[in-house]
DNA sequence: TCTTATTAAGAACATACGTTCAATTAGAAG
DNA sequence: CTTCTAATTGAACGTATGTTCTTAATAAGA
């Protein structure tokens, strides 16, 4: 964005950022009048004088003979409107581990949460009904992923070889995150821990629920 | 929700659905006659009346003399409204380096994009304001940190030895992300990457821009 | 049925608010 | 200085829009 906000003079930047504010505030866009007043403007013609500017440049756009019918087009600053449109919340579903599984499938827990993320953080992926889960765990340090993190995972039932992903053990009806190895008639579950060994399940028994897509850490 | 929406009269239900597309569709709350054209009504003062009850419901509420001064109080059917009050936007306005450190001070550059987050996520540090960066390089790969990441900063001018900042060397007018570690009068800035040394500089010669507050990693 | 509360109609009113214009002043360019 | 354009002023105008009031039509209760 910023396409020049230094086109602007000081007097109109002054009315943008009031146009801004008071949309924050109460909803609705300001009057002329309320411009006027607050921008501490001689008259409303000043207000219309450079709003016209403020419209030339793109930064609103207004509907005539409407009252209040002012609209901001750029999003600066903190304003929420438009980006909404570019959002996506991914569920917060449950834990995964890594290291000890845990015996739910995904599909069938309660969110505990929604997690607002901007579609093109996720790229293509955006499309799918992805989830989230919070690691128990070490396992996967090396990449990058510490206990208590969150991961945003894709659904899907196959894997390329070295992807991390959410493995299901039926046996044992435990999921677990690790990267998948098939070697011949079984599936090697790779922790990223030097201090861990693998897994080894036949392939029979084991199945993908979802790929990684991203992590999330906030360890402070 | 919908604490009864069975209260209502058919006439105002539809003047409410209305209210709520027009918000919707046009940004700004209808006018007095935009609803009465809208719904059909014979006179404006049906709808003066309808309003009144849906005011007194709590439904909507209203700016008296303000034109267009409606504002609707319940989050009706799939809106985001109110998740979107524990929404947070945080600028990404910049590159890190985690290695060759770049010369900008975060507070001058321009946002290239809004990260949206919720509160819960940031906890007591979603008040601040906050700003997020694109690492470059791979100095903290042993945190989890990679190359391409975003990490989450807030701003502040001290940290506690160990913690990870981002740090702003004067003289090379750099800022770089690294661990903040004083040793008497000199500072140690601690990769985490086995294979990298500190970088050690002058305590005058270095200033804390940021504590690391949360990384988001996606190498999928 | 009669009585009463609720809702609707239609008009008129008052003002909030966008728009326009002629007259001035301030700046920039030559 | 002169000339031209940009910016300001103050006022007035017209309509968009909220408000009020009186009367009529319905619905509800007894």
């Amino acid at each position: 964005m910023t396409v020049s906000r230094d086109k602007l003079s000081d007097k109109q930047i002054r009315i943008l950022e009031f146009i801004e504010s008071y949309l924050d505030e109460n909803q609705i866009p300001p009057s002329i009048r309320d411009i006027q007043i607050a921008c501490d403007l001689s008259s409303t013609s000043v207000v219309q004088y450079n709003m016209r500017n403020l419209e030339k440049f793109g930064f609103i756009s207004r509907r005539v003979d409407v009252a209040r019918g002012i609209q901001i087009t750029r999003e600066n600053s903190s304003n929420t409107e438009n980006a909404s449109d570019n959002l996506l919340y991914i569920p917060l579903i449950g834990r995964i581990a890594a290291g000890i599984p845990i015996p739910v499938t995904p599909q069938e827990a309660e969110p505990e949460d929604l997690l607002p993320f901007s579609r093109s953080q996720l790229g293509s992926k955006s499309d799918r009904s992805l989830f989230a889960l919070r690691v128990q765990g070490e396992s996967m340090i090396d990449d990058g992923i510490f206990d208590g993190d969150i991961v945003v995972i894709e659904p899907r039932q196959t894997a390329d070889p070295g992807e991390m992903v959410v493995a299901w053990i039926k046996s044992r009806e435990e999921t677990t995150l690790k990267r998948w190895y098939p070697e011949g008639d079984r599936i090697r579950l790779q922790p990223r821990n030097s201090t861990m060994p693998p897994i080894y399940e036949d392939a029979t028994d084991v199945e993908v629920q979802g790929r990684f897509v991203l992590s999330m850490n906030s360890s402070s």
